[in-house]
RNA sequence: GUGGGUGUAGCUCAGUUGGUUAGAGUGCCGGGUUGUGGCCCCGGAGGUCGAGGGUUCAAAUCCCUUCACUCACCCCA
């Protein structure tokens, strides 16, 4: 009979990965906090209408790859394929821009998308997902901006570029892509075929193609950074005077849009080239007519999405954490000696000690093995005779230094290792 | 959804133009040496060669089908 296996694009995070995984949770609680991000938790299921209205109808996302199902009530259900109109269908569910007239977000966890898994992309991923409901201040974009460069540094990741776009407002974009699919209309034999079908459903999308014919067709092509209204124009001008002012490098990509219909103003990016094709880290910009999209006041907002399994990957060694090594290894000779082991290491766990035994009865030679595999600090060996005296030795694994410690009084014992602690 | 690459031991991989009982390194188990662990030495277990079918006296090797993994397109974090 053949095994089960995971389901395609849905990977284990094993043991030995998860340290990495925690450390860069535990960065970025951190970070927002002293930013004054408050953490939301959010359903992994939600109703389709919400991405549906949130996402775009004609996006890829809705179209093709979303896990829905129809559930018993009736409902057609969708496991949450990205994190933003969740979070605002809770801020707007509860209320909560009656409380403050600016709302600072995180969440983190699984999204998924049936798409067909290469490098950096999977069925099931995991995001980090930050979001400023409240303001449209360009000071928030920035701010917002600044935070992500810092976390990312604090990471430790290095070589990272920030690109930076205005994709302006519901005002002027309409004008905008007219204008560009006027521009395209006579050069459509130039475009691939992907392109063509572009021109229909989201022109825009054009400048991201990587097709020779294309990036040549497209080269000429008017930029929307030229087309944008007074209002836009400014905020994106703003924006940039506080980056410089927080000293934060950027590029302006002027053919840098977005692949989801609610983006807005400022739309940015964080790519490397260490990740192959998808290369991008990070991605957000301003929605500034999400909310009201989805049922809510006209409220402003702002966001990004990290992606977690490209930033780890990315991660240079030695900047992740790691899993704590036991304090101790207690190796035991004989039945008796493992009962008295057993007891042991126990208490001394629930003393917040980290306690490891072996429960084979293998030689002495192979229990030291396994000691110094796990990488514990000391080792206490146990025998008959150690039983008969009260006394057993207990032995530092990398000095090699060894002394003598008194069963009878677990409390020397926990008290040497504590100190041993402090001092690592 | 479309294309390319790869599937041999727990892991990383050899396996020549098809040719006896399919190999190595590492890991695992046992033993020797060592002051009770790291180094070294000896021995051992472990494989439906991804699966199914075909060609052949003979298939890990050639052909077809299928599945999985992987990279790229598409899309996106």
């Amino acid at each position: 009979m053949a095994s089960i296996t995971s389901v395609r694009g849905f990977k284990d995070i094993l043991p030995e990965e998860t340290a990495k995984w925690r450390y860069v949770e535990e960065t970025a609680r951190r970070v927002f906090a002293c930013f004054g991000v408050k953490e939301i938790r959010i359903p992994l299921l939600e109703k389709t209408e919400l991405f549906k209205r949130g996402i775009g109808e004609a996006t890829d996302i809705v179209e093709k790859e979303m896990y829905t199902f129809l559930d018993r009530g009736g409902d057609y259900l969708t496991l949450r394929p990205e994190a933003t109109a969740s979070v605002i269908r809770a801020y707007l569910e509860h209320h909560l821009y009656t409380k403050e007239p600016l709302s600072k977000l995180y969440t983190m966890g699984p999204m998924f998308r049936r798409e067909r898994p290469q490098k950096g992309r999977f069925r099931q991923f995991h995001q980090i997902n930050v979001e400023f409901l409240g303001l449209d201040d360009p000071r928030i974009d920035s701010e917002l901006i600044f935070m992500l460069i810092h976390f990312l540094r604090a990471v430790g990741l290095e070589d990272l570029t920030l690109e930076i776009n205005s994709l302006g407002c519901p005002l002027c974009r309409p004008a905008f892509r007219d204008r560009l699919t006027s521009f395209l209309a006579d050069k459509e034999n130039a475009l691939c075929e992907d392109c063509r079908r572009r021109l229909g459903t989201n022109p825009l999308r054009i400048f991201d193609c990587k097709q020779e014919g294309c990036r040549e067709t497209i080269a000429g092509a008017p930029l929307i950074l030229d087309y944008i209204c007074d209002d836009c124009d400014a905020h994106f001008k703003e924006v940039q005077r506080h980056l410089d002012t927080l000293d934060t490098p950027y590029r302006v990509n002027r053919r840098m849009v977005r692949g989801l219909d609610y983006y807005t103003r400022t739309a940015f990016e964080v790519t490397t080239s260490a990740l192959g094709a998808q290369n991008a880290v990070t991605g957000g910009g301003r929605y500034d007519g999400l909310p009201k999209l989805l049922g809510g006041p006209d409220i402003p907002g702002i966001g990004f999405a990290i992606g977690v399994e490209r930033l780890i990957s990315m991660q240079p060694a030695g900047a992740e954490g790691s899993n704590a090594n036991p304090d101790l290894f207690i190796a035991s000779l004989g039945e008796k000696a493992r009962d008295f082991a057993y007891g042991l290491s126990n208490r001394l766990r629930a003393s917040g000690l980290i306690a490891e035994m072996e429960f084979s009865d293998k030689g002495l030679k192979s229990q030291m093995k396994r000691a110094n595999k796990l990488g514990c600090r000391y080792t206490l060996i146990i025998g008959e005779n150690e039983l008969a005296t009260g006394n057993a030795p207990l032995r530092q694994m990398d000095g090699g230094e060894q002394r003598d410690v008194a069963l009878s009084s677990p409390r020397d014992l926990s008290a040497i290792l504590r100190t041993g602690k402090t001092n690592t």
